[in-house]
DNA sequence: TGCATATATATTATAGTTAATACTCGGATT
DNA sequence: AATCCGAGTATTAACTATAATATATATGCA
């Protein structure tokens, strides 16, 4: 049951030499200087410590300390391309800051984020980055009352002060939807993510101002969808396509609600952007090789997730206050071929 | 500098009650009955955990029980959907078994996934899975030596008998060459992946069965690469299409490869199957939106994750013998479109 | 000589939990 | 009356590392 690997420890080393174990600590901590222990007994320290193979037990360090040295990563959904990228920056920041992290999959339900969090109070990470389901946070606002630290990613809560890094979601909404109008489209579509979550409200506010702004009429009946999955996509499309006036283009308001468009057209055997046009947010590796190279909002997630680390690591180390603090990183149009020009 | 957020203790709990902590530890671990707590005194205990907000410290727990319910998981890039996926249904099933699942990313770097498992040693975790950069293993086998129990995942070592669980990439290989085979292909390149790990070769290995099972000839100038990434798939089919006699199907050992051959296809104006035929290895979600949907090797990636937590976790729990034992888990071809029939 | 200081190390306490052992008290047994 | 037993709980030790405090010897200086 219990793991079984035997190390060395500051005992055996300290037994096997005849001097007390805090000398041995002091020794493999750097601090021989400081507290004066001679070259010799340093010596002797080291050497056996070596042939012995000892390695510190972070374990018992962490319940000395008070301090372990985790963070944790809580997702909505790994397999989503854009939060694996986001975890791997932030493991690869969190290792140089030399911590580590444990990750957890909320699949998108708050009853098991709220569990998650729970079990990683448990362990007693010094910290969490979260990326929240987003339409609850009182199991989030609990860790800010026991003072635990947290930053979150993506979806964040305007009516909170918990620090958040997220992409301009306005600003890339604003710019795909021009992009469209640009090229003379007026009936588009807007298939929307989880719809009380910060990243959707600004999406769909990105999307409404770029139809005002050009003397647009916005009409709610083209806003539609609820979720930021695939099968989301794929029905509303389905739907879409059975209206009367058919919109002549989608903004899809993610990447995987792209794929479920693009699989509802396939089925119906429309083409983009001959018979729809789309942008989609979230550029992928595969973007530019799908049937119709999609013109997508590229988001910087790899920065997110090392903004994140960052900034959380030094709100555990104090270099900052823990406080709102909203960090917006910009988003870059990545014009493509899904889109159709249909200005007379 | 050190966490600190303040919950209650066993030993508040037995301050505020004037009891002893032992008392309170047997009550809250359910072990009331068997050591005769009165009724009395057990409720007392229930009523002040819940009313101070007692939560369990899993540091000390670990410390005391030498065992922390944490296992490690070693991936060589999390950014690639394949081990995304699988370390999805690793947290999944880690977490309904009660652990705890520490992610890193070696970056298909030897060096550091040596690091990697130092650190995770030094943190006690009960057991890891490793997907291993797949060259080396001396510092796995270190693991093995010191009883840690681990798995790997796909790529594996055939002369260990550190257990793993894989995709039967032979059969998979295999059938994906015998289908270009069918469609009258004989110039057939395969673009291979890290050349001594044992999914290329076994990959490889299906490959020039297929050939030779059906009467051609194997050219070995044919069998190009050298990594898993898209920038091998790139360049090797770059060199290809400057060949004399130019292959007419490629069989892409991965995802990330055949990414790589569409960009370079794409470049030189070349279309999907009318010019090139191509066959990849992993499915992905995209696969069928691709410009020509892609016919590809899919893998299991989900099970693979799950039998692999599933198999470590009773290693770990001693029900299963710590030894040699291989599962291959089939794959499966999906026929699309990206294999033109030349037969005549 | 006596006291302060420096050098080098040991001892003790602590983090929070759990396991092993010890103790107390009332009632039943011999 | 002495002993035993069970019920109920307390005490002690252990897990490993680190910090605070203490001790012991030697040296320097008035």
């Amino acid at each position: 049951m219990k793991n079984n690997y035997s190390t060395a420890t500051l005992q055996s080393i300290s037994e096997e030499l005849g001097i007390s174990v805090s000398t041995v600590s002091r020794v493999l901590n750097g601090k021989g200087k400081k507290y004066r222990i001679s070259q010799k007994t340093e010596e002797k320290v080291l050497s056996t410590a070596k042939k012995l193979g000892y390695t510190p037990n972070q374990i018992a360090r962490g319940l000395r300390l008070q301090k372990t040295f985790t963070i944790g990563y809580v997702i909505p959904d790994i397999s989503n391309p854009f939060f694996a990228s986001i975890a791997q920056s932030i493991e690869k920041e969190a290792r140089k800051l030399e911590y580590s992290v444990l990750v957890s999959d909320t699949a998108e339900n708050t009853e098991i984020e709220s569990q998650i969090l729970k079990l990683y109070t448990e362990r007693k990470v010094d910290g969490l980055i979260i990326s929240p389901v987003g339409q609850y946070y009182n199991h989030i606002n609990d860790l800010i009352k026991k003072n635990i630290p947290v930053v979150l990613i993506d979806r964040y809560f305007a009516d909170t002060k918990i620090p958040f890094v997220t992409s301009d979601n306005y600003q890339g909404a604003f710019n795909a939807v021009s992009h469209m109008i640009e090229n003379g489209h007026e009936k588009i579509a807007c298939i929307q993510g989880l719809s009380n979550t910060m990243p959707n409200i600004e999406r769909v506010r990105g999307y409404r101002d770029a139809l005002q702004k050009n003397g647009l009429e916005v009409k709610d009946e083209l806003i539609v969808g609820d979720s930021f999955g695939e099968a989301n996509g794929y029905i509303e499309m389905k739907i879409l396509l059975k209206k009367k006036e058919r919109p002549t283009a989608i903004f899809a308001v993610s990447n995987l609600i792209s794929l479920g468009v693009l699989r509802a057209l396939n089925e119906e055997n429309l083409k983009v952007p001959g018979d729809v046009s789309i942008v989609s947010f979230d550029d992928q590796p595969y973007s530019n090789f799908l049937a119709t190279p999609m013109t997508s909002v590229a988001q910087q997630s790899s920065e997110i997730g090392f903004v994140a680390t960052k900034l959380l690591i030094d709100i555990i180390e104090s270099k900052r206050e823990f406080e709102s603090n909203g960090i917006f990183l910009p988003t870059k149009l990545i014009v493509r071929d899904s889109v159709k020009n249909i200005k007379q």
